[in-house]
DNA sequence: TGGAAAAATGAACAATGTTCATTTACTTTG
DNA sequence: CAAAGTAAATGAACATTGTTCATTTTTCCA
């Protein structure tokens, strides 16, 4: 079966294809100008041919956002050097803070827009797989913190869940914003300042 | 001219009153559902008559974020009673994720969606005064734990915006719905517990 | 009362996601 | 190798959006 074999890797080049000119798209025009007959266009196909491929614009995005979870776990990669899980912790915030800046429409997508999990919704699937995979690295380096001897008293899961808070808070102010015109004297550095205080308030624990 | 102070109010009435209509729908459907036509019809009026009192859409919205932030600066009036400003903040954060909590949409509206934004930057607003003065007064809070001893050796400013963010990015990701399929273990609750965590650590200093 | 000013209307436009009858290309079969 | 069948691709068409603006209706005042 040849034929079929050819057959099937030219649906999924063509499926890959159309996410290559949508993730341009959604790179350089945000989510807003990628519209599913720009996404055909870019590609020299109809807009049927998309729709051949993907069940709606949410199956688009959340392919996308799987993507961003990918490049995302790759970023981590550096943290694996880092053996304190002390130091692990205070570094995977950086680096969390960094993808969302260097990212921020892939963040949006990732971590706010509801297309992703209305995708979910759609094909019944219960668990946020991605979600889950990121969190974890957090929750586990929390909880070898915490048997090293750090973080007395509190339980890892709201704890690792308040750190996530913390930096997602963070991003996600900025990106959408709320940063700018609150008077903040250096909004330039705010997030990457105020990612300090948090370090300097659990460096006094 | 007591003609034209009526028309003046009928005028005002009329603007009261899309906004009213506005308000209902995008509280019991959310923004995507809130669209001018619905808006128009909800009041018995026709869809230009909309364009006359409100430029576009985004005004409409950005009116809405306004009216949240009136009720969030009420909601915090509680807290006038708390002398101790450590018992303040503490109760302050717990105002807002209940304010949250209890009103997903217009949150999403005051912090998240771009509308209220876009609108300030169309009529070249450069500041946003309803955050910069939600912002001061936990700004306030934090300096004011500062001058009696708590948080030694913190910038308050940055200090204020982490804490905005933990708070802030808790109510992001439920009310985006990235809490659940984590696997986390009590997902109702999971705001409520990553907050007393944050609780205990500031205790502990 | 008649004409000007203000207010209100809703048809029309462009852009969007989505569908599906039709066309085109390819594969298999007699 | 030609015909028939299958798979892939097309793009016109539909519903829904925000938005505009020529037209109509209402209100006001001289």
């Amino acid at each position: 079966m040849a034929i079929a074999d050819r057959k099937a890797k030219e649906k999924d080049d063509l499926k890959a294809l159309i996410l290559k000119g949508a993730k341009k798209l959604f790179i350089d025009k945000g989510v807003e100008q990628t519209t599913i007959r720009s996404i055909a266009e870019s590609i020299d196909y109809s807009v049927g041919t998309v729709y051949l491929h993907f069940k709606d614009k949410n199956a688009i995005l959340h392919s996308l956002h799987t993507q961003g979870f990918s490049q995302l776990s790759g970023d981590f990669k550096v943290l694996y050097n880092v053996s304190d899980p002390m130091e692990r912790l205070k570094a995977l915030g950086k680096v969390y803070i960094q993808f969302a800046s260097d990212n921020p429409d892939m963040y949006d997508l990732m971590f706010t827009l509801k297309a992703p999990m209305e995708f979910l919704d759609a094909i019944n699937e219960e668990e946020w797989n991605e979600g889950k995979a990121t969190f974890d690295v957090l929750h586990t380096t929390v909880k070898q913190c915490m048997e090293i001897g750090h973080f007395t008293g509190h339980k890892s899961e709201p704890l690792a869940f308040m750190i996530w808070s913390l930096v997602h808070g963070m991003c996600s102010l900025e990106i959408s914003k709320r940063c700018t015109g609150v008077n903040i004297k250096d909004p330039e550095h705010i997030v990457t300042n105020a990612y300090d205080e948090f370090i300097k308030l659990i460096d006094k624990l």
